[in-house]
DNA sequence: TTTACATATGTTTATTTGTTCATATTATAA
DNA sequence: TTATAATATGAACAAATAAACATATGTAAA
């Protein structure tokens, strides 16, 4: 082996886009990218089952990319960290350089 | 509908970080993270067949994470932009300060 | 040309995974 | 407590896909 890397990071790399590599879960993303939003909110805005929002929600909580709190009968999800703000920025910078070319 | 981004433009961040969320790919972006590799170093360091690293070689060229130089009978590979080198940072940064908390 | 080496590409298979449906949990109001 | 609203979860199914294998293409030397 000549990686000098950790081969364990490789793993918790790949874990961490695949999160983002489903378009359902960017959208889910983007509708929470500058407010929080409850779980019934988000179906509505994207016209999506509840149960398919929150099996998602669930995913992306595991990954530490979002965050929730509780407020009555409700739970409202946020982004949890900075860098999903960026990852997300970076990668839409990739995508629109490559529409220019 | 009240989403203001480009229901397309979600569909092809989706589909970069897609690339980017399998430890196959990611150990074939590493390894070109400082230098151009030939198919068969690449298929040596990371002891895997020619022929799956040449699967996936495809796969980020044609994403544009890879680009390729012809020299004599072998083809140099190595990362396309400095976008993609960003993307990794950015997830190694969350993946480090997960770690830590 | 042939021969050998480097890379690419079909095809099949096994695994992964997002969605749906049904049901369970949790919290508030009556 | 009972009813209702919001969210979570388990199971089944269909679609996507990485790896392996065989084979094809392309390049250069003999």
């Amino acid at each position: 082996m000549e990686e000098t890397y950790k081969e364990e990071a490789i793993y918790g790399l790949a874990e961490l886009f695949k999160i983002f590599g489903d378009p359902t879960r960017i959208r889910i993303l983007y509708v929470m990218l500058d407010t929080e939003r409850c779980v019934n909110d988000i179906a509505g805005l994207l016209q999506m089952s509840q149960s398919s929002v929150s099996h998602q929600l669930r995913i992306l909580k595991t990954s530490k990319l979002v965050k929730s709190r509780r407020e009555g009968k409700s739970i409202f999800y946020s982004l949890d960290d900075e860098h999903v703000r960026s990852i997300l920025n970076m990668g839409m910078e990739h995508i629109m350089e490559g529409a220019g070319k």
